[in-house]
DNA sequence: CAAGCAAAACAAATCAGATTTAATATTCGG
DNA sequence: CCGAATATTAAATCTGATTTGTTTTGCTTG
């Protein structure tokens, strides 16, 4: 799982992450959290300033956060931040802007109503396009997902639970439905932290994921997706029940 | 419905559409395209020269097509064109280059798939947040192709389609559903422009285009679902009996 | 000859200053 | 009061210099 959403947060062997990379992440964060609402007007020489560095390295951010629909830059007037209503939201930087920041639970919201309707369809694409190599991952995760539901062990799970979903993802043979894999690991992840979740998993779940695994590998489109389809709506009950 | 997806082909008034997004257009449609394939190495100073502008220039360009994953950019080494499996595939401008390029036919067809799992969702909620505007604009966009599919006008009734489709999308609630209100109206127009599409749109389609805005209307997410469902499973027929 | 280390070379990254351009505000003439 | 000419503003572009991180080269040493 090669995590995009994580390329402006990682910190890798203490590898300087570049200033206009990091003019970037701030101003996107300011504006992403509201911190800079929209209409204000930043001026890049007032920017320049405020973080140090020259201009050169503030106009590449600016321009870039042009490019995701944060901002606009206007002659004249300057650089004005823009309403939610133009953003990329589907932009990985953005998305994790908004998971780090107060719209954290709105964001999770719309990833999960974007997944129910995604991973029907990826579980049905799967059935016909998944490698023999990708089934395995599938069912080894399936195994895992067990062992560590009996054992209690809430993040090794979630592991598990995710690396059956991006690779369902990526299986599908559909590279805007693979580029999701990371989203809907996030879905899964803030449900196991944030929201209230059995503490034993749903072992029913777990069976669950193992049909969908079952189906993809004897090639039956209609049954992997109703199994994912019951994942989804059981995920949903556990949601409204959480003492059970 | 504010196109974002025109946003570097539109042409505004005669307004020249500033130097940067102009390198950034050519250099985007080359590596989307396949004319620079992944690997290839490209070079700042080359880069102003072939495109007769400045470094800087040609360094903001570098900066965003870096950002959407297109290319990378390290030192010593230059700029290094990426594979497509590392594209920000929902970014609207690549999808526009995909569209106008060699990869149009598998750009169409992951839409497709994405659209064919998310407007089921869409149409569940927007029978839940819907306002009365919106389900007027649906109401009279159905009234549309009705009117258009009897007078075999194709365009006016891709037209019609198209508003239904983003307006239901909108009506979701979810602004990252409400953001593909662009591309499923490109997989509307694709199959009318360019794939099998009869002649003379199925009244079927037009039937169950007003049985999804009556659902919305009434509230009931289930009927929505289902009839937004039936939408796509007639086209999907449509396709394979062109002549009907 | 092989391994390890220092130096050179390379291209991007950053900085700094000047000039150009387009949009807005202001002023002036009717 | 209105419309055209003008001034102003800040981004857009250009240019050259400097810095920094990587890679290769070449030298030294065992």
């Amino acid at each position: 799982m090669t995590s995009v959403l994580w390329q402006a947060v990682a910190v890798p062997p203490a590898r300087r992450p570049a200033l206009h990379s990091s003019v970037l992440d701030t101003i996107g964060r300011q504006v992403v959290s509201g911190e800079l609402p929209p209409g204000t007007v930043l001026r890049i020489d007032q920017l320049d300033e405020r973080h140090g560095v020259s201009r050169s390295v503030v106009r590449e951010a600016v321009r870039v956060l042009d490019s995701m629909g944060l901002v606009e830059a206007r002659k004249r007037l300057g650089v004005r931040v823009l309403p939610s209503s133009s953003w990329n939201v589907f932009d990985p930087r953005v998305i994790r802007w908004r998971l780090d920041g107060p719209g954290r639970e709105q964001q999770l919201l719309s990833l999960g109503e974007v997944r129910r309707g995604i991973e029907p369809v990826a579980a049905e694409l799967a059935a016909a396009h998944a490698s023999p190599e990708q089934c395995g991952v599938m069912v080894g995760a399936v195994v895992q997902m067990a062992v560590h539901a009996k054992s209690g062990d809430l993040e090794a799970y979630l592991r598990a639970d995710q690396l059956f979903h991006a690779t369902l993802l990526a299986a599908s043979g559909n590279e805007m439905l693979a580029a999701l894999g990371d989203v809907v690991g996030e879905v899964l992840a803030g449900r196991t932290h944030h929201d209230l979740m059995p503490s034993t998993p749903n072992p029913i779940a777990v069976r669950l994921h193992g049909d969908v695994a079952e189906a993809v590998q004897s090639g039956d489109g209609g049954a992997a997706a109703a199994a994912m389809q019951a994942i989804i709506a059981e995920a949903s009950d556990a949601l409204r029940e959480p003492g059970a």
